[in-house]
DNA sequence: CCCACGACCTGTGGGC
DNA sequence: TGCCCACAGGTCGTGG
């Protein structure tokens, strides 16, 4: 599942086939994810081209050449999956084409075809500049979304969106002035999206590690020194895992089904009972509930 | 306003 | 082998 890491490489591995790129062929398997897919979804789409895509926290926006912005989040397990055609692009571009690899796969609920602009413009058969776009969701948690700008900054999904972790606005005075008076724990607080837009609970608990930070300390009782580490570990971690493709536990994978490689560096995170990875720490990784989610620590090191 | 919890789904892995 | 339970990257709506 997807945090901002993985997001921003979906978003990264999408760019190329996506931007500047005119959709067909949108079909939809199913009537729904998380909630029905927007009205006329494939008429809006068909024929639209992508100016450009965005990652806002964990949502990833395509600016269409009409009103609309094309809105994915992955929820738990969504993934796209981005394949050349080849051969197949002629067919790709004639409206009769079935035109997904495996109509059936158990989990593909949405696929479109998506051809360069300039390409376009020079011959409609060069494979290499048409892919086939799949979307993949075991659990359903995901969603697709059409909305106008106006819509989008208005919708319940994003008026109320955090900082950026990597915005010049999240920093230690931030962080003590938004916790400031709050009887949350940390680990709560780093997952509220209307604080920190983002972050999930693998890189708030890697976070809070390297802050060296108790995920139980009440927001209000975070020091100046504490919320400058806070703030930098944030940032650093979420950097790494970018670089990284970010992590692939079960079934996140990038477009082109390669794997991420951030999860051979979790110093906490699933390490239940294993050794604190700190120099000269013999602690071992405790497992607990907050808010109904498992934060992983090390009791020995993290105050 | 703040916070905890259930709900939404399917799959997987561990324990017996 | 099979069954059952716990748990999994998220977040919305509800109720206290």
């Amino acid at each position: 599942m997807p945090e901002l890491p993985e997001v921003e490489t979906v978003k990264r591995g999408l760019a190329p086939s996506l931007e500047g790129a005119v959709l067909s062929n949108v079909r939809l398997n199913r009537p729904n994810l998380r909630y029905p897919f927007p009205d006329h979804f494939a008429e809006r789409l068909n024929g639209a081209a992508v100016v450009r895509l965005e990652r806002r926290a964990k949502y990833l926006l395509a600016y269409m050449d009409t009103e609309d912005i094309w809105v994915t989040h992955l929820g738990m397990t969504g993934r796209f999956q981005v394949t050349p055609l080849g051969d197949n692009a002629a067919k790709a571009l004639d409206g009769n084409y079935y035109h997904s690899i495996d109509t059936g796969a158990k989990h593909l609920h949405m696929s479109v075809v998506a051809t360069a602009l300039k390409e376009r413009s020079v011959s409609a058969n060069k494979g290499d500049q048409t892919h086939l776009i799949d979307y993949y969701d075991p659990r359903r948690f995901g969603f697709m979304l059409l909305l106008t700008p106006e819509e989008l900054s208005a919708s319940k999904w994003f008026q109320g969106l955090g900082v950026e972790p990597l915005d010049g606005a999240l920093n230690a005075d931030f962080l003590m002035a938004q916790f400031a008076g709050r009887a949350a724990n940390l680990k709560t607080l780093l997952m509220a999206q209307g604080l920190i837009a983002g972050l999930g609970n693998i890189y708030v608990c890697e976070a809070l590690y390297r802050a060296r930070l108790s995920p139980d300390m009440a927001g209000r009782d975070l020091a100046p020194d504490g919320a400058e580490r806070l703030s930098a570990a944030i940032k650093s971690v979420i950097t790494e895992a970018i670089a990284a493709g970010g992590s692939s536990i079960s079934d996140f994978a990038a477009t082109s089904g390669e794997l991420g490689y951030f999860q051979h560096r979790f110093k906490v995170y699933d390490r239940k009972g294993q050794p604190c990875l700190t120099q000269g720490c013999a602690g071992l990784i405790e497992r607990k509930v907050h808010t109904g989610r498992s934060t992983f620590y090390c009791a020995t090191c993290q105050k």
